[in-house]
DNA sequence: CGGACAACCTGGCGGC
DNA sequence: TGCCGCCAGGTTGTCC
Protein backbone atom coordinates (compact mmCIF):
# COMPACT_ATOMS: atom_id res chain seq x y z
CA UNK A 1 0.00 0.00 0.00
CA UNK A 2 0.64 3.14 -0.33
CA UNK A 3 3.09 5.08 1.91
CA UNK A 4 3.98 8.74 2.43
CA UNK A 5 5.90 9.33 -1.30
CA UNK A 6 2.83 7.15 -2.81
CA UNK A 7 0.10 9.49 -1.26
CA UNK A 8 2.19 12.85 -2.02
CA UNK A 9 2.13 11.77 -5.53
CA UNK A 10 -1.54 11.16 -5.39
CA UNK A 11 -2.08 14.21 -4.20
CA UNK A 12 0.09 15.88 -6.60
CA UNK A 13 -1.82 14.43 -9.09
CA UNK A 14 -5.30 15.38 -8.04
CA UNK A 15 -5.03 19.17 -7.23
CA UNK A 16 -5.21 19.64 -11.24
CA UNK A 17 -8.59 17.85 -11.60
CA UNK A 18 -10.32 18.24 -8.34
CA UNK A 19 -9.52 22.28 -7.33
CA UNK A 20 -12.24 24.17 -8.29
CA UNK A 21 -14.63 21.62 -9.01
CA UNK A 22 -17.90 21.10 -7.24
CA UNK A 23 -19.43 17.85 -5.86
CA UNK A 24 -23.17 17.52 -7.04
CA UNK A 25 -23.76 13.84 -5.56
CA UNK A 26 -22.23 10.86 -3.74
CA UNK A 27 -22.36 7.37 -4.47
CA UNK A 28 -21.13 4.22 -3.21
CA UNK A 29 -21.61 0.25 -2.59
CA UNK A 30 -19.29 -1.04 0.64
CA UNK A 31 -20.60 1.00 3.72
CA UNK A 32 -17.53 0.27 5.96
CA UNK A 33 -15.64 2.61 3.27
CA UNK A 34 -17.30 5.29 4.94
CA UNK A 35 -15.69 5.83 8.20
CA UNK A 36 -17.67 8.93 9.25
CA UNK A 37 -20.40 10.39 9.50
CA UNK A 38 -23.23 7.88 8.62
CA UNK A 39 -23.69 7.97 4.22
CA UNK A 40 -26.74 9.39 4.73
CA UNK A 41 -25.41 12.70 6.58
CA UNK A 42 -22.16 12.50 4.42
CA UNK A 43 -24.07 12.02 1.11
CA UNK A 44 -26.14 15.91 2.29
CA UNK A 45 -23.05 17.75 3.55
CA UNK A 46 -20.52 17.30 0.41
CA UNK A 47 -23.40 18.23 -1.82
CA UNK A 48 -21.85 21.23 -2.94
CA UNK A 49 -19.26 21.87 -1.77
CA UNK A 50 -16.18 23.20 -3.62
CA UNK A 51 -12.20 21.09 -3.57
CA UNK A 52 -10.18 24.11 -2.76
CA UNK A 53 -6.97 22.39 -1.49
CA UNK A 54 -5.44 19.01 -1.44
CA UNK A 55 -2.48 17.82 0.78
CA UNK A 56 -1.70 15.81 2.83
CA UNK A 57 -0.98 14.74 6.77
CA UNK A 58 1.14 11.57 7.29
CA UNK A 59 -1.06 9.07 4.62
CA UNK A 60 -4.03 10.75 5.00
CA UNK A 61 -4.82 12.70 1.60
CA UNK A 62 -7.14 15.97 3.00
CA UNK A 63 -9.17 17.60 0.94
CA UNK A 64 -10.23 21.12 2.46
CA UNK A 65 -13.90 21.83 0.77
CA UNK A 66 -16.21 25.04 1.61
CA UNK A 67 -16.72 24.11 5.20
CA UNK A 68 -15.41 20.51 5.84
CA UNK A 69 -12.16 18.32 5.10
CA UNK A 70 -12.46 15.35 3.31
CA UNK A 71 -10.14 12.71 4.34
CA UNK A 72 -9.12 9.63 2.52
CA UNK A 73 -6.83 6.66 3.90
CA UNK A 74 -5.83 4.64 1.04
CA UNK A 75 -4.53 1.68 3.19
CA UNK A 76 -2.94 -1.27 1.46
CA UNK A 77 -4.75 -1.19 -2.31
CA UNK A 78 -6.72 2.15 -2.62
CA UNK A 79 -6.66 4.31 -5.75
CA UNK A 80 -8.04 7.73 -6.20
CA UNK A 81 -8.40 9.09 -9.88
CA UNK A 82 -10.80 11.49 -12.20
CA UNK A 83 -12.12 10.11 -15.00
CA UNK A 84 -15.20 11.04 -16.91
CA UNK A 85 -18.51 10.32 -16.14
CA UNK A 86 -19.04 7.75 -19.41
CA UNK A 87 -16.01 6.14 -19.34
CA UNK A 88 -17.09 2.58 -19.74
CA UNK A 89 -14.06 1.60 -21.15
CA UNK A 90 -12.78 2.12 -17.91
CA UNK A 91 -14.33 -1.32 -15.95
CA UNK A 92 -13.00 -1.02 -12.71
CA UNK A 93 -15.04 -3.23 -10.41
CA UNK A 94 -13.01 -2.33 -7.54
CA UNK A 95 -14.41 1.44 -7.21
CA UNK A 96 -16.82 1.31 -4.07
CA UNK A 97 -17.14 5.27 -3.33
CA UNK A 98 -17.68 8.18 -6.35
CA UNK A 99 -18.40 11.49 -6.32
CA UNK A 100 -19.91 12.98 -9.08
CA UNK A 101 -18.42 16.58 -10.47
CA UNK A 102 -19.58 19.35 -11.69
CA UNK A 103 -17.92 19.16 -15.10
CA UNK A 104 -18.72 15.65 -16.20
CA UNK A 105 -16.26 13.99 -14.03
CA UNK A 106 -16.25 11.93 -11.40
CA UNK A 107 -13.74 11.19 -8.46
CA UNK A 108 -13.51 7.67 -8.46
CA UNK A 109 -11.79 5.44 -4.89
CA UNK A 110 -11.53 2.15 -6.26
CA UNK A 111 -9.82 -0.34 -3.20
CA UNK A 112 -10.03 -4.10 -4.31
CA UNK A 113 -9.50 -5.32 -0.31
CA UNK A 114 -11.89 -2.59 1.22
CA UNK A 115 -9.83 -1.35 4.05
CA UNK A 116 -9.80 2.31 2.89
CA UNK A 117 -11.63 4.96 4.62
CA UNK A 118 -13.21 8.06 3.81
CA UNK A 119 -14.16 10.69 5.96
CA UNK A 120 -15.98 14.00 6.42
CA UNK A 121 -14.75 16.11 9.51
CA UNK A 122 -14.52 19.59 10.34
CA UNK A 123 -12.36 18.99 12.83
CA UNK A 124 -9.20 17.32 11.61
CA UNK A 125 -7.42 16.68 14.96
CA UNK A 126 -9.50 13.75 15.92
CA UNK A 127 -8.51 11.93 12.99
CA UNK A 128 -4.71 13.18 13.35
CA UNK A 129 -3.67 14.32 16.43
CA UNK A 130 -2.02 10.82 17.24
CA UNK A 131 0.12 11.59 14.66
CA UNK A 132 4.05 11.93 15.23
CA UNK A 133 6.10 14.41 13.47
CA UNK A 134 5.77 14.49 9.59
CA UNK A 135 9.66 13.28 8.65
CA UNK A 136 9.90 16.28 5.48
CA UNK A 137 8.78 18.83 7.35
CA UNK A 138 11.51 21.88 9.19
CA UNK A 139 10.14 20.62 12.61
CA UNK A 140 11.60 17.00 12.08
CA UNK A 141 15.09 17.85 13.19
CA UNK A 142 18.29 15.55 14.20
CA UNK A 143 17.28 16.12 17.71
CA UNK A 144 13.88 15.95 17.88
CA UNK A 145 14.34 11.99 16.30
CA UNK A 146 17.38 11.87 19.21
CA UNK A 147 14.48 13.10 22.03
CA UNK A 148 11.69 10.38 20.81
CA UNK A 149 13.89 7.70 20.64
CA UNK A 150 14.98 7.64 24.75
CA UNK A 151 13.78 5.00 26.61
CA UNK A 152 12.25 3.33 23.76
CA UNK A 153 13.58 -0.15 23.57
CA UNK A 154 11.52 -1.68 20.61
CA UNK A 155 13.62 -2.74 17.69
CA UNK A 156 14.05 0.26 15.63
CA UNK A 157 11.99 -1.43 12.69
CA UNK A 158 8.99 -1.88 14.39
CA UNK A 159 9.22 1.76 16.17
CA UNK A 160 9.74 3.52 12.78
CA UNK A 161 6.43 2.18 11.72
CA UNK A 162 4.36 3.06 14.21
CA UNK A 163 2.54 5.95 13.11
CA UNK A 164 2.57 7.57 16.27
CA UNK A 165 6.68 7.42 16.38
CA UNK A 166 6.58 9.26 12.90
CA UNK A 167 4.21 9.61 10.08
CA UNK A 168 4.00 8.40 7.15
CA UNK A 169 6.91 5.82 7.61
CA UNK A 170 5.89 2.64 5.96
CA UNK A 171 7.50 -1.01 5.53
CA UNK A 172 9.08 -0.34 2.51
CA UNK A 173 10.88 2.54 3.31
CA UNK A 174 11.63 1.64 6.65
CA UNK A 175 13.61 -1.23 5.53
CA UNK A 176 15.14 1.63 2.71
CA UNK A 177 16.01 3.94 5.19
CA UNK A 178 17.47 1.33 7.53
CA UNK A 179 20.00 -0.23 4.57
CA UNK A 180 20.94 3.36 3.59
CA UNK A 181 21.93 4.22 7.33
CA UNK A 182 23.75 0.78 8.15
CA UNK A 183 21.83 -0.16 11.16
CA UNK A 184 20.04 -3.34 11.64
CA UNK A 185 16.34 -3.86 12.03
CA UNK A 186 16.28 -5.32 15.26
CA UNK A 187 18.81 -2.67 16.91
CA UNK A 188 17.25 -1.68 19.87
CA UNK A 189 15.99 2.20 19.30
CA UNK A 190 17.43 3.74 22.23
CA UNK A 191 20.96 1.83 22.09
CA UNK A 192 21.47 3.57 18.79
CA UNK A 193 24.85 5.77 19.18
CA UNK A 194 24.45 10.01 18.05
CA UNK A 195 26.39 9.03 14.38
CA UNK A 196 23.78 6.41 14.23
CA UNK A 197 20.82 8.91 14.93
CA UNK A 198 22.02 11.47 12.81
CA UNK A 199 22.51 8.63 9.66
CA UNK A 200 19.15 7.70 10.25
CA UNK A 201 17.58 10.73 10.40
CA UNK A 202 19.22 11.74 7.11
CA UNK A 203 18.37 8.16 5.27
CA UNK A 204 14.71 8.39 6.38
CA UNK A 205 14.24 11.73 4.37
CA UNK A 206 16.46 10.56 1.68
CA UNK A 207 14.47 7.70 1.63
CA UNK A 208 11.21 9.16 1.40
CA UNK A 209 12.07 12.12 -1.14
CA UNK A 210 13.81 9.63 -3.28
CA UNK A 211 10.29 7.84 -3.31
CA UNK A 212 9.05 11.24 -4.19
CA UNK A 213 11.23 11.83 -6.78
CA UNK A 214 10.22 8.81 -8.67
CA UNK A 215 6.75 8.86 -8.48
CA UNK A 216 5.86 6.24 -5.72
CA UNK A 217 6.66 2.63 -5.93
CA UNK A 218 4.16 0.64 -8.15
CA UNK A 219 4.30 -2.86 -6.42
CA UNK A 220 1.02 -4.52 -7.37
CA UNK A 221 -1.93 -2.09 -6.86
CA UNK A 222 -0.03 1.31 -6.46
CA UNK A 223 -1.01 3.65 -9.41
CA UNK A 224 -0.45 7.59 -9.65
CA UNK A 225 -4.12 8.88 -10.54
CA UNK A 226 -3.29 9.24 -14.24
CA UNK A 227 -3.43 5.35 -14.27
CA UNK A 228 1.02 5.53 -15.04
CA UNK A 229 3.16 3.37 -12.55
CA UNK A 230 5.77 5.31 -10.50
CA UNK A 231 9.45 4.25 -11.09
CA UNK A 232 10.29 4.17 -7.24
CA UNK A 233 10.36 0.22 -6.93
CA UNK A 234 13.37 -0.03 -9.87
CA UNK A 235 15.68 1.67 -7.07
CA UNK A 236 14.76 -0.07 -4.21
CA UNK A 237 18.26 -1.14 -2.45
CA UNK A 238 16.53 -4.21 -0.05
CA UNK A 239 12.49 -4.31 -0.36
CA UNK A 240 11.62 -7.12 -2.18
CA UNK A 241 15.29 -8.38 -2.93
CA UNK A 242 15.99 -11.54 -0.74
CA UNK A 243 18.53 -13.60 -1.89
CA UNK A 244 19.79 -10.88 -4.91
CA UNK A 245 23.03 -9.41 -3.89
CA UNK A 246 23.27 -6.02 -1.86
CA UNK A 247 24.40 -3.13 -4.25
CA UNK A 248 26.39 -1.93 -1.60
CA UNK A 249 28.57 -4.95 -0.65
CA UNK A 250 27.09 -8.31 -2.98
CA UNK A 251 26.31 -9.98 0.09
CA UNK A 252 22.82 -11.81 -0.11
CA UNK A 253 19.91 -9.58 1.34
CA UNK A 254 17.85 -11.62 3.93
CA UNK A 255 14.64 -11.82 5.06
CA UNK A 256 13.27 -11.85 8.92
CA UNK A 257 10.23 -10.87 10.34
CA UNK A 258 10.25 -7.79 12.64
CA UNK A 259 7.00 -6.65 14.31
CA UNK A 260 5.15 -9.31 12.20
CA UNK A 261 6.11 -7.73 9.32
CA UNK A 262 8.56 -8.84 6.33
CA UNK A 263 11.95 -7.21 6.73
CA UNK A 264 14.58 -7.39 4.23
CA UNK A 265 18.50 -6.23 5.13
CA UNK A 266 22.37 -6.81 3.97
CA UNK A 267 23.65 -8.60 7.21
CA UNK A 268 26.84 -7.29 6.09
CA UNK A 269 25.69 -3.27 5.44
CA UNK A 270 23.82 -3.33 8.26
CA UNK A 271 25.54 -5.52 11.19
CA UNK A 272 24.06 -6.60 14.14
CA UNK A 273 25.20 -3.81 16.83
CA UNK A 274 27.58 -5.90 19.74
CA UNK A 275 25.80 -3.65 22.54
C1' DC B 1 4.91 0.27 27.59
C1' DG B 2 5.16 -3.53 24.52
C1' DG B 3 4.58 -7.77 22.32
C1' DA B 4 1.60 -11.17 20.07
C1' DC B 5 -2.21 -11.80 17.36
C1' DA B 6 -6.73 -11.42 15.29
C1' DA B 7 -9.68 -8.53 12.31
C1' DC B 8 -10.80 -6.11 8.38
C1' DC B 9 -10.80 -8.12 2.82
C1' DT B 10 -9.29 -9.75 -1.78
C1' DG B 11 -6.02 -11.08 -5.24
C1' DG B 12 -1.67 -13.00 -6.83
C1' DC B 13 1.61 -16.48 -6.75
C1' DG B 14 4.06 -20.78 -5.94
C1' DG B 15 3.53 -25.60 -5.11
C1' DC B 16 1.45 -29.95 -5.97
C1' DT C 1 -6.17 -26.30 -15.01
C1' DG C 2 -7.54 -26.57 -10.31
C1' DC C 3 -7.17 -26.26 -5.47
C1' DC C 4 -4.64 -24.76 -1.29
C1' DG C 5 -1.96 -22.28 1.58
C1' DC C 6 0.67 -18.31 2.09
C1' DC C 7 1.82 -13.60 1.34
C1' DA C 8 0.79 -8.63 0.84
C1' DG C 9 2.51 -1.48 1.07
C1' DG C 10 -1.95 -0.39 6.93
C1' DT C 11 -4.33 0.35 11.18
C1' DT C 12 -7.00 -0.80 15.30
C1' DG C 13 -8.38 -3.33 19.12
C1' DT C 14 -7.80 -6.98 22.58
C1' DC C 15 -5.40 -9.76 25.75
C1' DC C 16 -1.46 -10.83 28.69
Amino acid sequence: MPELPEVETVVRGLRTPLIGRTVQSMWYDWGRTIHSPDPQEFAARIAGQTFRAINRRAKYILCEMDSDILVIHLKMTGRLYVTPDDAVHDVDKWVHFCLQLDNGHQLRFSDSRKFGKVYLTDDISRITGGLGPEPLSDDFTPAVLRARLQGRQRAIKALLLEQGFIAGMGNIYADEALHRAGIHPLQPANSLSDTQIDQLYATIRAALQAGIDYEGASISWYRKPDGTAGESQKHFFVYGREGQSCSTCGHPIEKIRVAQRGTHYCPVCQPRSLE
